[in-house]
DNA sequence: ACAAAAGTGTTCGTCATACACCCATGC
DNA sequence: GCATGGGTGTATGACGAACACTTTTGT
């Protein structure tokens, strides 16, 4: 067993999660302060990343990440797209991190997003915050490119994939699900159209439990079922847009 | 300029073409002779792949592979999955082949498939030879999975980007686009039908031409385009499964 | 009783599906 | 003139889109 990691190949996580507000990013603070502890050089954030273990998988290595950013071991995990540009770091910025971190000028990313509702995952609020994807803050790297490119990825994949469950909790009501939608696609859905739809698919399962809100009428809720999705044939899934 | 190449990083391609009887792989053959001329210790195919350089981005090296194999440099490339699991070469066959082609047992690709026609390419018919996805001979390495997951990712990106027209010649017939469509998908299609939803996309323009086959009533010839395709807002692409 | 979110039905138009015959040409 | 693939129209049903009011609860 080679415990050694690579040098020049490192993986990147970006965090998507989920909760009453919308879809968020899980960030992580990045600052360098060369002269002043007031000037910070570089004050940005950056999504999570590591160089990846010789005798692991990519897997083992994202998901380890992951852990180490949000105590979660829970691993919803896409692989998305690679990026190797060797031209990929080149502000004065970037530079000056990478070299005062001892890190080679390494140049290729293996890219990985993560979905799971926002309220399993306890950060450390220093290093850590959640950002709507729709303001981000100033990021480092390439990563806007990076989470755009996820965020891309998601779009296409919830049309097609059982994936929105990973961001809803194990027991959801209909408007979350549809809030859910809404939030990753950007759009708005008709609420009785889209209930029609819902309550047409077998592996969406009504319970005999209700959800009490704060001030307002109870609403029923609902799991999705691996089981019975894996059987069915019609995997046409819940929306079209 | 750094004109090194990685040593644990390569770049594997899988190159698709579209003829008359359908969707194929241009496989290179791979032959080891330990013993005797007679009986080689490894005899299939795989796919072309080589180590990326240094200093060059992924797409170029992907683009370097894809040319020495087909002589070819019009770069339809997709890039769809990174494999980077240690044991991936695991089997007498492959450790063989790498060891004596005193290659580094490296673990790590980016995978990349390219969608042209096949007539556009003129292959050295010793090393190189086409099969179609639907009968393919014994593989080397695991690139039965690696061709297996370009094709699911070829099949769900032709229903959502024009990659289709990449596998047809400039000028195409109806008849042609909807062979295509079923060679890749592995369905039938109705003519009628599908001739409807075609003739609504302002990008498939008609041309005052028409292409004279064997023995038959010469048909319409038609062409895509871009331009029109990238304005146009209305993206729903030509068929729905 | 009222505020707040949950939940429900109908109409209309579009589009997918299924299906069978005539057309233009080369030989 | 016949064989071959090219090309066309219609009827039916399903589904997406648009739209407003009633229900249930907590306070």
């Amino acid at each position: 067993m080679d415990f050694r990691k690579r040098d020049n190949v490192s993986v990147d996580c970006v965090i998507f999660g989920l909760d009453t507000d919308g879809l968020k990013i899980l960030l992580r603070k990045r600052t360098l302060n060369m002269f002043s502890d007031d000037y910070p050089v570089v004050d940005d954030w950056i999504i999570t990343g590591g160089r990846v273990f010789i005798s692991k998988t990519l897997e083992a290595s994202a998901n380890r990440i992951f852990e180490d950013s949000t105590n979660f071991s829970v691993f919803n995990r896409t692989q998305f797209r690679t990026y190797g540009n060797p031209s990929r770091i080149k502000s004065d910025k970037d530079l000056l991190w990478v070299r005062s971190h001892g890190v080679k000028n390494q140049s290729m990313t293996i890219a990985y997003y993560f979905t799971q509702p926002i309220d399993c995952i306890d950060v450390d609020e220093n290093e850590f915050k959640w950002f709507s994807v729709n303001a981000l803050p100033e990021l480092g790297f390439d990563h806007y490119e990076i989470i755009r490119d996820a965020h891309e990825d998601l779009k296409l994949k919830i049309m097609v994939e059982p994936i929105i469950f990973d961001l809803m909790p194990d027991k959801f009501t209909l408007n979350e699900l549809q809030f859910a939608f809404e939030s990753v696609l950007d759009i708005e859905l008709d609420n009785r159209n889209f209930r029609k739809k819902v309550l047409k698919k077998t592996y969406i399962v009504p319970l005999n439990e209700t959800k009490k809100g704060t001030a307002k009428k109870p609403s029923k809720l609902y799991v999705f079922s691996r089981d019975v999705y894996d059987k069915v044939s019609e995997k046409d899934f819940i929306i079209n847009v």
